[in-house]
DNA sequence: TTGACTACAGAACGATCGTTCTGATATCAA
DNA sequence: TTGATATCAGAACGATCGTTCTGTAGTCAA
């Protein structure tokens, strides 16, 4: 008997993450939130509650679409140092498709903006900078087995120092306009795992 | 024959731009300046035009009183890796003084929130961040002049990446609970910099 | 003591905020 | 064809937004 939705749940909420991702929490208006979505008003809350509800099921939808698709590739069964330079150069790619300065990441953008004073919203940013140690991680030990990590490396200091490193890598990418700039930050954060020098030369 | 001041300019903007600071841009009312400056509403106008105005003056003294007492041991004649090492040390120890999670740094906060969308905000991030990166570089210079630096390091990408991992870590340090977490990244950050490893050694 | 001047407290402005409500509209089993 | 039900468009809610205005209070040269 119902009428049938004009536009589905999970096309409104595609949307309004690429809303929030763009503009940042604050700055996005529930009047904004319609317009972008196509979606009918009280439709919005009954299916998210409240603007904090959209963005809260925007967070997940962005880890389980966005993130999984980008830093799946690191998570993948044997992946190593090249996945993760993967990872970096396809983020990179999407940059310049995008357009720089670019929307960054959800999650970092949403880091210093909201989750310092919402608790659930920093239980999901931090989920994703674990997860993102975790899948670092996995493939500098995949990278050691394989005899392609650099000896003196401590795969968990390494891991975190990425995990972390992202996030700058991220926030930077909204102010950058030349992707050779974010290319140059990539390559010597990533130069340290992969390529021991061979003797000690001074260039 | 004017009334006089009741609270300094220079005092209304160093609360105000705690205030950015701690909650960032949007989520900061013009009410909450009120309250947390003592300024009369109308004189807010008057000092700084606008919120805006008054935001773009807090970035300005933020960039002068607290990058310059923190970061100015970086860019001190003759500062080394060491002083690099201090800068850090010195903000982690701010922010377990301040209680972690902190409010991490105001630049960076600007950088994902407000500076993609504000030419003239953008303008004073990337300006921060180029000092940061000419400040690393100078030090990273004088490190290896006092042959204190890796060989193998490349003092323009070491810097840029230094740069761009700091916002990072200002990131990380807006949901971070532990300080030993933040030393971690710092740690293996600067590892590669100053620790040159002495022969091929497996741990 | 007066008067020109400016900061003061806070009321008031229209606009927009997030949220809820109202009634019309579409659906499909009965 | 009817009727129960969910979705629709958009008006309406009080609160708060950034900003301006009003009148009072304090200051110091004259």
């Amino acid at each position: 008997m119902p009428r049938k939705r004009t536009v589905p749940r999970d096309d409104v909420l595609q949307r309004a993450t690429g809303l929030f991702w763009r503009r940042g929490y604050e700055a996005t208006s529930v009047q904004d939130l319609v317009d972008a979505t196509g979606a009918n008003r009280a439709g919005l809350y009954g299916d998210f509650t409240d603007k904090r509800g959209l963005f809260l099921s925007a967070l997940d939808r962005y880890a389980d679409s966005f993130v999984g698709w980008a830093f799946g590739r690191v998570e993948a069964e044997g992946a190593t140092v090249d996945a993760i330079r993967d990872y970096f150069e396809t983020l990179i790619d999407l940059n310049v498709r995008r357009g720089l300065p670019s929307e960054g990441c959800l999650m970092a953008n949403s880091m210093t903006e909201v989750a310092p004073r919402d608790e659930e919203v920093r239980a999901r940013v931090r989920a994703h900078v674990d997860r993102q140690r975790r899948g670092f991680r996995q493939a500098l030990v995949n990278s050691r087995a394989a005899g392609r990590l650099a000896p003196y490396v401590d795969v968990d200091a390494a891991a975190h120092l990425l995990a972390v490193a992202t996030q700058g890598f991220a926030a930077y990418s909204r102010i950058c306009t030349d992707a050779t700039e974010l290319r140059g930050f990539v390559d010597s954060l990533l130069a340290p795992l992969s390529a021991p020098p061979r003797k000690e030369e001074t260039r």
